[in-house]
RNA sequence: GGAGAGGUGGCCGAGUGGUCGAAGGCGCAGCACUGGAAAUGCUGUAUAGGGGCAACUCUAUCGAGGGUUCGAAUCCCUCCCUCUCCGCCA
């Protein structure tokens, strides 16, 4: 959420960066509702106050010996009574327009940074660096897509899990399951080692933990929902990290706080019908492991570098040839000020493809969850970060196209062995 | 799911209609004492919003929301959560 104070006092530099991402803003209407707020609760207080001084009022002259029923104290009720009255319709319009305000406020994007390159969509997107060599087919050598893969080693089934469940579900088996397990336990140790927190929360979140992150009010199309319980099923593990401190203030020394969480992660992919139909690129239910970082304003800078190669460092340990992507304005999230992609080269595809999207938050989530930390004798809001390290469903696509062979299996780089059990995948094993 | 108890400041805990944002203790900070520390003493120590250059000031907040009252931490209603016992269960 934005500062209401920007608001009040200057528009522009809300509209200015929200044009930037190519949102066209009026907020003259919005301006003119929290001034209005403003005033109302003011003119309130001001009633407040005098209905407190009567109250004072009442108490006094009882101790000093007036009749409770008496004549100065009747009088002095009706005052009271009809402040009361006003107040209760004050507040009444007050609250009207409060929702008015926040319904309004809860569905602009945070602003860019000026960091943050100014763009229209994707294509605008700058690359900042390469990582590898891109594995390219080698003499007349045929490449495939990690399905087609796959499929020959008998490690996904498709069909069946449309029996289970629906399409874009998927389930694994024998190599393919333990590949999965083996990512998620080979990423959680990786991030220990370089000081995260690993994190196993809950994955039903409720509607104030997704408001909180920025998932509502906005992308309720976007999650899976529990309706009789007020219950939604985490789009991804940033909503439960970022209400891990929801409403707390934190003390500045426990700053930064990086939490390495893994949870199946459940995506309507509402609109995205016929796009990446096959495989385990974009499924309803996949698994991630999440980066995120709590810290002080003037770190979040320096902070989302970190995370960033923190993510990294798992393409990189895995030998998998990538490249990072700045975002452009047009291109970023919704709660983002600024967002590096990943993407990680898809031999079979010969392309590559987004497998960790890091992100600095800004303040926007710790304003929209009340997360502060105390500085000195004030507290301040702090910056919150997230990013993926990383999406598994994807790594493991990367990796079968990355290390086909052949023979049909598959070379696993050194670093999973230990974790697999194997150097390799092949047909037919258990 | 059933029965009972309870939710007060960073923590413990008092407070059952009036001057209570809340006694007391612990913790923390500053000062004094000390060669330094401990102990001791004194002082200070919630959050949010509004107004003010500031000192400061007004409002709200004692789990949440509503109600009674001139006035609610205190009385009433609803909900949420925690604990104990019973039931069920991986």
């Amino acid at each position: 959420m934005l500062d209401q104070r920007l608001l009040r006092n200057d528009p522009t530099l809300i509209t200015a960066p929200l044009a930037r991402r190519g949102l066209a803003t009026d907020l003259s209407g919005l301006q003119q509702l929290a001034l209005q707020a403003r005033d109302l609760e003011q003119q309130r207080s001001e009633l407040q106050a005098e209905g407190n001084r009567i109250g004072r009022e009442v108490g006094e002259r009882i101790r000093a010996g007036a009749a409770p029923g008496g004549e100065e104290v009747k009088e002095l009720r009706e005052q009271g009574n009809r402040i009361k009255q006003q107040v209760a319709a004050l507040e009444e319009q007050e609250k009207g327009i409060e929702a008015q305000l926040l319904e309004q406020l809860m569905v602009l994007p945070n602003l860019p940074s000026p960091l943050c390159p100014t763009g229209r969509s994707e294509a605008d997107n700058v690359e900042l660096k390469r990582w590898g060599t891109p594995r390219l087919p080698a003499g007349g050598e045929q490449l495939q897509e990690h399905w087609q893969i796959a499929e020959r080693l008998g490690i996904v089934d498709t069909e069946r899990s449309v029996r289970i469940a629906q399409s874009r579900f998927v389930t694994l088996l024998g190599q393919g399951a333990r590949l999965e397990r083996a990512l998620i336990s080979f990423m959680l140790d990786h991030h220990a080692k370089r000081g995260y927190t690993e994190v196993l929360p809950p994955i039903l979140v409720n509607t104030a933990s997704l408001t909180a992150s920025g998932q509502l009010p906005k992308f309720a199309e976007e999650s899976f929902r529990c309706a009789e319980d007020d219950l939604w099923l985490t789009p991804t593990a940033e909503v439960p990290l970022t209400s891990l401190h929801r409403g707390e203030v934190l003390s500045a020394e426990q700053l930064p706080l990086k939490y390495a969480a893994y949870t199946p992660c459940f995506r309507r992919e509402a609109g995205s019908y016929g796009r990446d139909t096959r495989g385990l690129i974009r499924l309803h239910q996949f698994n991630k492991v999440e980066l995120y970082w709590f810290c002080r304003p003037e770190d979040s800078e320096a902070a989302h570098e970190q995370l960033t190669l923190d993510a990294e460092a798992i393409l990189e340990a895995l030998e998998l040839p990538y490249r990072r992507l700045e975002l452009c304005t047009g291109d970023l999230g919704f709660s983002a000020v600024r967002t590096y992609d990943l993407e990680v080269w898809l031999a079979g595809a010969g392309t590559y493809r987004e497998i960790s999207s890091c992100s600095t938050c800004g303040d926007f989530q710790a304003r929209r969850a009340s997360i502060r930390f105390r500085d000195g004798k004030q507290t301040r809001l702090l910056h919150t970060l997230n990013g993926s390290g990383l999406a598994v469903g994807r790594t493991m696509a990367a990796l079968l196209e990355a290390g086909q062979q052949a023979d049909g299996s598959v070379r696993l780089p050194q670093a999973l062995v230990a974790y697999v059990g194997a150097d390799r995948l092949v047909a037919g094993s258990p």
